[in-house]
DNA sequence: TCGCTAGGTTAACGATCATTAACCTGGGCT
DNA sequence: AGCCCAGGTTAATGATCGTTAACCTAGCGA
């Protein structure tokens, strides 16, 4: 309950806006849902787009850092930098369902010049995913490969639907594995 | 042709929705793209809402019925079955992107009657996948199936962001094999 | 020929929404 | 003590939206 007012706000707004969309929640009940009520939030953002934007922008820097850490700390092969991408990334998708709901639900209703941004960092990461992919099958050409990358985000994104009546750890095993099946990854421990 | 003006609006809908959401789409430009204007659509629908019920309801009832042919059509064991269902469910999202964003995005927006009618359908789609899972490998329980069924469809609808740059049919062949590979069904051809 | 109806039109209505204005208040700094 | 200001409040504003009302008109059946 440390959490400042300002990142309050920022967590019950995904949560909300995951649930109904940005349109479909207004200011007056996300500042309800906070405990403050309407024209509240504007003491700490300028516009209900700001929060939208920034919530967007700070979780793809956040998948792009990460996943370019885990890259570094493998081992040389392909292979083991896409199983640390790909458990860095079901990781992050089942600890911030909301947030994955929203990204790609509500990429549109984005301010213009945050829009710019998230597309910039969102390319920078299938990228990441996309290298690997083709230092693993040379033969595989760039479109090929980030279309490749995509698929298995939609895949691993499929957590916050499919989260019903399985435990996390068992549901972060599946996709795992669903997800390195589908990118031609040997299992690990291997 | 005056059914084709009904079917002109559902498809514009669906192309417009599917870029700026439901809400994000006011019935004046709606009309405005189909030719006529603003309030000249409740002369061919009630409402906003039914316009997006009947295209998802529509949507639904027809993966799910060509799903249930696919599988009767095929040989007996399950590795056929679900050869069957990838290569249906990845021919219709090619052939219907806008459909498929819009079923996923604006799910929340449909009025109740319909929200539960559509969820039933899908609720049986995947049953569909789920059962021929099992049969496949007895040892998955359920919940485990539907999962697994859930982030095939997460994998398959990542057709609509992916398909920039490479040719449909090639498409096809990438998202088909991948789906087979992460449900651990051999490729077709064997 | 006449009237009905299908399918348009524009204007108006009431809700709702994001945002702004104006005002209040309690606690920390000087 | 006195002040300031961060962080609230309610009321008002202007835009936009879905929907309804009222009206128009071409074509077709009797």
């Amino acid at each position: 309950m440390t959490a400042t007012r300002r990142e309050q706000i920022l967590a019950t707004a995904a949560d909300l806006f995951a649930a109904r969309g940005f349109h479909g929640v207004s200011v007056a009940e996300l500042g309800a849902a906070c405990g403050i009520s309407g024209p509240a939030l504007y003491k700490h953002f300028p516009s209900k787009h700001a929060m939208l934007a920034e919530m967007l922008t700070s979780i793809s820097e956040r998948l792009l850092a990460v996943g370019r850490e885990r890259v570094d700390a493998a081992p040389g092969d392909p292979a083991s930098a896409l199983r640390g991408l790909v458990e860095w990334h079901v990781e992050f998708a089942l600890a911030h369902r909301p947030l994955i709901v929203v990204q790609d639900r509500d990429w549109e209703s984005l301010p213009e010049d945050a829009r710019a941004q998230v597309r910039r960092l969102q390319r920078s990461y299938v990228g990441l995913w996309a290298d690997q992919l083709r230092a693993l099958d040379p033969g595989l050409d760039k479109a090929g490969a980030h279309a490749t990358a995509q698929a298995a985000f939609g895949l691993l994104n499929s957590t916050p639907r499919a989260g019903h009546g399985i435990p996390d750890a068992r549901l972060r095993e599946l996709l795992g594995s669903m997800a390195l099946a589908a990118l031609g990854v040997s299992a690990p421990g291997s």
